[in-house]
DNA sequence: TGTACATCAGTGAACGCGCGTTCACTGATGTAC
DNA sequence: TGTACATCAGTGAACGCGCGTTCACTGATGTAC
């Protein structure tokens, strides 16, 4: 009975999909919905509560699809490889489900940003965390989330707002060649790494131990966290050696 | 009296513009416009039409806004420093303004972009054929433009959406001079400029000129054209020597 | 200068619509004796 | 096995609301004679 209430419950769902993909998501009514999911409008209050928790239902629909299709992505082995090919998931779906990805991130309300958006994120600071112990990041793992969540939307947004056959198909992966290359270190023993890579490496690699296992007490080892970001902000090298100093202090930082 | 209806016109598009601000896209029905102008609802049929009418000259006024803040910007004379200035002045009005801005450049309805947003592409596309005319492009100025287009928005989208305090100041200018940096070419006379530049400094050169003053026939310039766009896509450094050739022919591109 | 008329910006009231939501109900299913 | 009762998913109808829009009208302003 229960198992035939969650199905049901997976049913609608599956029509208030679909009904999105079709038509976007101002047909998303209750009546619509139901009619689609061949139930009445007054049953949808029994499985959501109200209209919102139909939406956040679905928007939660939509991550477990999304995270379905990157849980297929091999690894190989290489952190800066499982990035690009990430990247090339992250707008695959988007250009695929259009709908559902205006729906996890597009910004008719921003700062309301579905719940199941903040697990993404989580997944990928987990996984930027591994590639800064490995070595492999110029910048802590939280502004490269921020970096990559950013150039990735703005790439995939754009490109769903273009008609299929006007897009540039190198957009995409300049940009994401181009951040990559900000984020990322190169592979192999790196002769000679930077500061800034070793701080971020030990920084990450202190955030994984247990806490009671460490020789420094708690206090000690906040402020070696604080000094070592400091450490990985100070002296990265810039893409293409393009002349910063002139605009770090801008209006923004 | 034309005057008189023009100023009343831009009265109602003020009051619409501060509740805007104010309250957001939704709060913006045609009575809650009215009351705030200190008119009646059926009175802006007069000058609109109708409610998209309103929001159309609602999205002309914010990209008047938009041009009349960049007007303002000096220009250095080094095109890649007023690219950067160009970035910081959007991300800046879009922080400023992040209600006009999501009229603007939000994704409540992909594809049904305000067609004021077309002139403000056209100006960038303006300001990047002077920057390939100049030797500092190394890319078309279409893929400039879109990847510009797709970082910034991406950027300034993202950052409306975390409160204020949360902000990493680093985010805008780490991409701006990620992007910058996989865009343009060194300032100087270059010490050996890439095949790529000198095909785009030619191709926007020729883009320029009178046809009928060319010694080419107008399928041989076309011809041109297009050997040289090839030949601009063809080697150009990437940033950061990313190995990018295992993935130059994923799925998008 | 004064009067009759035309113009038209703005009014007030109402229309019909689709919406989210509520609620008493029905009828099938499961349970207790 | 049979009967009476409890449960509850789903129904049908209605509620009130805010919305975009329409339209006959008003009254101030400008114009022609």
């Amino acid at each position: 009975m229960d198992d035939e209430k969650t199905r049901t419950r997976r049913q609608i769902l599956e029509a208030a999909a679909e009904l999105l993909e079709r038509e976007g998501v101002q047909a998303l009514s209750t009546r619509a919905v139901a009619a689609a999911a061949g139930i009445r409008a007054a049953s949808l209050y029994q499985f959501f509560g109200d209209k919102d928790g139909l939406l956040s239902a679905l928007a939660v629909h939509a991550f477990d699809l999304y995270l379905a299709q990157k849980r297929t992505l091999p690894s190989g082995g290489d952190p800066v490889d499982d990035m690009r090919r990430g990247w090339d998931a992250h707008v695959d779906f988007g250009l695929e489900h259009p709908a559902f990805y205006l729906l996890m991130y597009g910004t008719d309300r921003p700062g309301r940003r579905a719940p199941a958006a903040g697990e993404a994120r989580e997944l990928l600071m987990a996984f930027l965390r591994r590639t800064a112990t490995a070595g492999r990041l110029r910048v802590p793992p939280a502004l490269a989330a921020d970096l990559l969540f950013a150039a990735v939307t703005g790439v995939t947004l754009s490109l769903i707002g273009v008609p299929e056959a006007d897009r540039d198909p190198e957009v995409s992966p300049r940009m994401r060649e181009a951040v990559v290359g900000a984020l990322t270190t190169e592979a192999g023993p790196a002769p000679e790494p930077a500061l800034a890579v070793r701080a971020l490496a030990l920084d990450a690699t202190l955030g994984e131990a247990d806490p009671s296992a460490l020789a420094l007490r708690p206090v000690e080892t906040a402020l070696l966290h604080d000094w070592l970001q400091r450490l990985a902000r100070q002296d990265e090298p810039g893409p293409g050696g393009a002349d910063r100093t002139r605009h770090e202090d801008g209006p923004l930082g």
